[in-house]
DNA sequence: GCCGTTTTCGGCCCGACTGTTTTCAGTCG
């Protein structure tokens, strides 16, 4: 079977994360690093790639190229296996824990034969890390903290929960003196920690921070860092004229900020977060808004969706930035459930929210009968369903309500309803819901085949995963969005905040071969509408445009489509 | 280890804060 990028990615992070550890030129390392970073956003698969082709890619050299190539065909390579033997690679693990880096699990290993979290924790319990060069009593008692807080750590958050711890600090701050950067900025599906910028001093904001988190994890005049619900909350104080340049700092990412500051660094300059510097005489520009910055760079404006080093700068500097797909793009929403199934809204209701939205259309799209626990329709309650919607239309609002199905893809890739049933239906969804275990393969073949039904125009949620719950399923995407191509299938962006799938990366490779996505925020309540903007941008992040997005057809170019 | 519209050798982003130090290494973002 053939090595995934994923599988080479992870391999080629290990070595990085060794040799780190083995005191290895921090610039290999980093060569190692940014490569595994590279492979596991590509879509070709590494393992079948010429040996020229491979060296096409952008931080893959010679002595890279080698090693993928031996992984490829044999899961690992010599460099990493003569590691292996010579470092615990249970060591690796300690990297997690925050204030341990390399330097420090290197001597705690040569020196106290540390070679897992649980040998530190009783290194630091029994006093006898503080016997050692460079070490004291609190760094004893910071292994120990960090110890636990890796234990109890809730892992990165969906974007409802980062907005509720943003909601816990935000009345530290004056209204309109703040903004939250980081990857919650970018639009990132998950979040490690929160970053915010304020124009607001340390001297005003930090007294007001300790009644409201956990912890201050340290404090300053520039930087602040505390705790709130067990996350990271990195906060920068900084001046109005200089909020452009700490914003696009702070707003990274840390891929994009490195290429902002080797493009500064062409023209004699030197980027960081008051400005951009001269190196001739040291004058400062600074600028209060991020526009201002890039222009001054030579580039256009690059919205915070699309700072991921994936391009978008070289596209920047040309001013060839593709105009990405917003909310008023969309028309309509293609992934509503009602109470006729496990949904809380009568069919009255959908098509109000509809209007209130401004939609053109809602395809109400309640799931099959075989999925017991959702009380799904089968072919007769589908039919009076279809009497049921054709009524409420006629009521004349000016949100129409399209007929569909989520329609269960069973474990033998059959479909939870007839054909006939299908057809007569205006759109109809296909997704998995149960055997979520398959193998790679039988998971793969069991979409294609739904794929392949004619009736089924949208393949929906198409990796099942539920963010921080359950990973996505073995699947083989780049089959699945081949074969979409091939039969002008769309695939979902399902944008619940817990689900966002697919992803941004697979949405950019779909998106890349033609094969149209299409946004639905699968709402069972009528909050639920409003998840709309979440999938619009990780559409964003995937590079899509209006044109690209099935849901931004009008209602009779979306009927053609699906006929 | 990678890379080149100054370079095939000599660079490789930049700064804040802590702990352990008498000036800095390590970590982090």
């Amino acid at each position: 079977m053939e090595v995934s990028n994923r599988e080479v990615a992870r391999k080629l992070l290990l070595l990085s994360e060794l040799q780190e550890i083995t005191g290895d030129n921090v610039f290999k390392i980093r060569a190692f690093y940014r490569a595994a970073d590279i492979i596991d956003r590509l879509n070709n698969p590494v393992a079948l790639m010429s040996d020229e082709d491979l060296r096409l890619v952008p931080g893959i050299g010679p002595a890279i190229a080698k090693k993928v190539r031996e992984i490829g065909k044999t899961g690992t390579c010599n460099e990493l296996e003569e590691l292996r033997a010579k470092v615990p690679p249970s060591l690796v693990e300690l990297l997690n824990l925050e204030g341990v880096g390399p330097k420090t699990i290197a001597v705690l290993w040569k020196k106290l034969n540390v070679q897992c979290i649980g040998d530190l924790e009783k290194a630091a319990a029994g006093h006898r890390i503080r016997s050692l060069k460079g070490f004291g009593e609190k760094k004893e008692q910071g292994f120990l903290r960090s110890i636990a807080l890796y234990r109890a750590a809730g892992g990165r958050m969906d974007r409802v929960e980062a907005e509720s711890v943003i909601n816990n600090l935000s009345g530290a701050f004056t209204p309109g003196t703040w903004v939250v950067a980081g990857s919650y900025r970018r639009g990132k599906s998950s979040i490690g920690d929160i970053d915010i910028v304020t124009t607001e001093s340390a001297s005003v904001i930090n007294p007001k921070l300790k009644n409201r988190v956990d912890e201050v994890i340290d404090e300053g005049e520039r930087r602040t860092s505390v705790r709130v619900r067990g996350h990271r909350v990195d906060i920068r104080f900084t001046h109005e004229r200089q909020l452009g340049s700490m914003l696009i700092y702070l707003t990274g990412s840390k891929e994009f900020n490195i290429r902002l500051r080797e493009i500064a660094i062409e023209s004699g300059r030197k980027v960081n977060e008051y400005g951009v510097q001269e190196r001739a005489d040291g004058k400062i520009h600074e600028f209060s808004n991020e526009q201002d910055m890039f222009a001054f760079l030579g580039l256009q404006n690059i919205i915070p969706e699309l700072r991921e080093n994936q391009g978008e700068i070289e596209l920047a500097r040309n001013y060839q930035l593709p105009q990405l797909v917003g909310l008023t793009d969309i028309r309509g929403d293609l992934h509503v459930h009602s109470d006729w199934s496990d949904g809380s809204l009568t069919l009255e209701q959908l098509a109000m929210n509809g209007e209130t939205l401004g939609y053109d259309y809602i395809l109400c799209s309640d799931h099959s009968a075989t999925l017991g626990i959702t009380h799904g329709l089968d072919e007769e309650k589908l039919q009076r369903q279809s009497h049921e919607i054709e009524r409420v239309n006629r009521m004349g609002g000016t949100c129409t309500l399209l007929h569909g199905t989520e329609v269960d893809i069973l474990v033998n890739g059959s479909l939870g309803l007839q054909d006939h049933a299908l057809s007569e239906l205006d759109l109809v969804i296909a997704s998995v819901h149960t055997s979520l275990k398959e193998d790679r393969d039988s998971m793969t073949r069991r979409v294609i085949m739904a794929v392949e039904n004619e009736n089924v125009d949208i393949i929906g949620h198409p990796t099942g995963r539920l963010l921080g719950k359950r990973p996505p399923f073995e699947i083989d995407l780049s089959r699945i969005i081949d074969r979409a191509k091939e039969t002008g299938t769309s695939l979902e962006c399902n944008a619940s905040p817990w689900r966002l799938d697919l992803d941004d990366t697979d949405i950019r490779h779909s998106k890349e071969l033609g094969v149209p996505i299409s946004i639905g925020t699968d709402t069972h309540h009528e909050d639920d509408f409003s998840h709309m903007r979440y999938g619009v941008t990780i559409a964003q992040r995937g590079w899509c445009s209006a044109k690209d997005i099935l849901n931004s057809l009008t209602l009779q170019e979306l009927l053609d489509w699906a006929s």
